[in-house]
DNA sequence: ATGCATGCAAAGCATTTGCAATCAA
DNA sequence: TTGATTGCAAATGCTTTGCATGCAT
């Protein structure tokens, strides 16, 4: 799994500079790892935690990690983006708890089912988006 | 399949009122009703028709037949909203030629799969979306 | 006649951009 | 030093809303 470390050396080979902005925003999405975060939650606890951060730099940067595929962008059912760590970078989906936003990484992938039908309709598939929602155990219990 | 006539009867039992606006909007999407098409191309179809509609009309309208389930809003992975008539009320989901906006109904839905996926991770399914992208015949022949 | 629907203009909201100042390397 | 990065403010683009007018029933 990706750390802070290496994405601080990735970031360097890539002749992007470490700046306290940017070390802010990597190391909420660090510590909320297996979660997914709005921009605005994630512009308020870097407020919280008393950086300056403008939010056109929070868009900027990750708009840059997201192309260095550091962090993926989940456009979820209400319509909204919300940004996390990659952490495997292999074929998967994910589950997200609609509550806390906890994400599981889904191996399975009915890809080659899915292949099946579009070629039973003639389609050419080029691409695919999978998302389950629901509740972790933790906020099933407390819901 | 549900077809013009049905829709001027739904809207009249729900007390809308068949207005030109909504004539041109429903003609539009009943002529493609088996396309996906975008609020601007909604609205440059209607001016091309040459008839007055207005864009708040337009995104009004949109959003009482998307609540009467007589459209349905898909939004693709360029981010934009995509509006098509709700031409099966049975769960699918659909593949979708990302030149063309062909819509093919996708009755298969690996559910059951995804469920046992998901209560191994001790998640409580709520719900899912999947989408495919690809090229139609017609499309993948011309590109 | 009634009140739903429309057009218009303004407001709202999220995101992007231009630019001068700043700062990491 | 110097070029990437930031903050700020303005711009942009999409969608919604308030209100007076118009129109379907």
């Amino acid at each position: 799994m990706i750390d802070y470390a290496d994405i601080i050396k990735k970031l360097k080979s890539n002749n992007l500079r470490i700046t306290p902005q940017r070390k802010i925003i990597l190391t909420i999405l660090c510590d909320k790892y297996d979660k997914v975060i709005s921009i605005n939650a994630l512009f308020n606890e870097a407020k919280k935690r008393s950086t300056s951060l403008n939010l056109s730099t929070l868009y900027r940067n990750l708009q840059q990690l997201e192309i260095l595929n550091i962090v993926s962008r989940i456009n979820l059912e209400d319509g909204k983006d919300y940004f996390t760590l990659v952490c495997d970078e292999s074929h998967h989906h994910h589950i997200i708890c609609t509550n806390c936003g906890k994400k599981i990484i889904l191996k399975y992938c009915p890809y080659n089912e899915m292949l099946n039908a579009a070629r039973q309709e003639s389609f050419t598939l080029t691409g695919h988006s999978i998302l389950l929602y629901g509740l972790c155990e933790t906020c099933a219990k407390s819901i």
